[in-house]
DNA sequence: CATGAATGAGCATTCATTCAT
DNA sequence: GATGAATGAATGCTCATTCAT
């Protein structure tokens, strides 16, 4: 698997022949379908299985946590999320730019991917957004809508930085900066 | 070409064999090899077809008018650039998700593409930012950040919109609000 | 698909491989898959061309000029059938052989071939059964009962001697005669 | 084996995988060769244990029996035969069935097979036609051929009955008198 | 200039067989 | 003796590309 990863990262999943995977992980191209039976399969098992471990690991580690203490602004929660995912991608960015590569090119994985996403990740931002609103520290739209705004923020900034430009070295701490800011005020001037 | 695009956009470039293309163009197959010499070269052809007429034209119609009358605030122009670039998208669906697909997937179309489009689209739009931020309409950060905040916020939901989620219907005029709001002044509540 | 033929007759159809095939014939492989789209469709070309030519031959030629002439015994009729079919079996070994084997190898085929079979040539022969039995010449069982004990005869026959064992070199002249002569009087002494 | 004899009678030999075997036996794939040593061999296996059972069967039960005690007529030996052969095959339907297809399609099978049926059961059925024929009771042509008639016609009404057409059902008894009929006194009327 | 048959390298998948445990 | 993971040669099939007509 953690071959595969690397090669389909690399040349796509449907530019990875299966030969070529076995070779670079040392062992027989036999073997390889005697465990995931399909490269379809292959594929799946790679993705599922770090979804698996990393988004109930999201959702644990930062929503449960934060929205028990209660304790930060929505504006630090916000930094504190997009660092944590940012050093989680750093380290998972092979896969990450396959699971961003086959969502686009693969309906079966859009069509599995998404709602699991939605549903695992969502619903708990979700729920945060609106306590947030109650107190008046975000505006007053359907919570929906602002969710999907952080989304696409987020998820716009990572795929550009690790897929779609994956070699533009930057100051991260200043682009973090800047996605927090932009999120929570905007771009207009104060005059 | 008209058929290719159909198709590439429906399953993809490289779930598409040629026979099949030739097929349903009424052609033989030989003679799309004969025009394009290549597949590879039957989709640069048709993406570069496409951004050759698309993008002067983007240029012209908005920036250099928008620039001359000098008379739109920032976020008039910003919703005239959504609502425009919306329409023209709705008219070149399948392109534009040949586009973005290829985009993640043949690092070769990436290469040519990102630079092509920062120089056409980017830098007549870092210019506007420039002169809008004299005139203290907009924050007073890098130019170049925020207009890679605007790309990422227009283009992350051009891509969910018309690529991630095609069939979610929504309304239009609402969601150009919300994300023309969301740029502008973010999700901070005003208490 | 001559040298299909020669190949399946000699190896079996599921121990020949299109590759074998392709370089025996002096073609690409791919070129059999242009023509017949599946090795499982080759087969079946090869066998049902081969029957579209001969049993409405076989039928035209031996019954129908036997009945409106009325002139032969049946022996003399049982006869020519066998003379005329095992010269066309001769000709036509190779494809009789894998005939044979793949109606009892292969399902799909034998649920096809028989009812065809016994449309085309049973019904044909039930009906000169039927005008012998009449005259007397025959005796008086139901003449599908008939039908089938000549079907099991001569099909045994050929099947023993082009299939089984296609090297015993025998003289057929007398072959021919102890079968016509069995068919119509059996085993049993005169005295 | 009794699985082996399950599988290979219901979907062939050649196209049933060695790992279908040891699921449906209960016991790993391993185990199949540590004792079989080949696939091919496990054919052999089953077919050869099989015939050795069966044959010697025969031949002891039916043969030495009615010669010996020199009671019955041909006809009603061969109704014995043919029912008591009948019996045989039903109990054993799914290895006759296997047997009859790799006969034609496996040469090295049919290599030893028809020797040893030939050696076993024909010399036998051979010295009883004769002692038949000098009683008059058959007719006086080769033995050989007398045994060649009837082994094709009661080879060709079993394999009929169990191999091509095994879901026809028939009146047994009327069956078999039709073919001792058949082989005894031919077709012939008897004006 | 169009055609479409021929090509053959490339690929996913199967399966009998081996062998360390 | 049994196991079952590993093996890798073999196979049916696909598809971009060529080229004679």
């Amino acid at each position: 698997m953690e071959t595969a990863i690397t090669l389909f990262a690399e040349k796509g999943y449907s530019n990875t022949p299966t030969s070529e995977i076995a070779k670079a992980a040392g062992v027989a191209e036999g073997t390889i379908f005697r465990h995931f039976s399909t490269k379809d399969n292959l594929l799946i098992n790679v993705i599922v299985s770090f979804l698996k471990e990393s988004i109930p690991l999201m959702a644990e580690e930062l929503f449960e946590d934060i929205i028990s203490r209660n304790v930060l602004s929505f504006e630090d929660f916000l930094r504190e999320l997009i660092k944590n995912r940012m050093e989680f991608i750093k380290e998972n960015k092979e896969i990450f730019q396959i699971i961003i590569k086959e969502l686009l090119y693969n309906e079966d994985i859009r069509k599995e991917m998404i709602p699991y996403f939605v549903e695992n990740v969502g619903s708990r931002l979700m729920h945060l957004i609106q306590s947030y609103q109650e107190r008046g520290e975000l505006i007053d739209i359907p919570s929906k809508d602002i969710q999907k705004m952080i989304f696409v923020s987020i998820g716009g900034f990572f795929v550009t930085k690790f897929v779609l430009m994956p070699n533009d070295e930057g100051d991260e701490e200043a682009e973090i900066g800047n996605i927090v800011g932009f999120i929570m005020d905007g771009i207009r001037g104060n005059n």
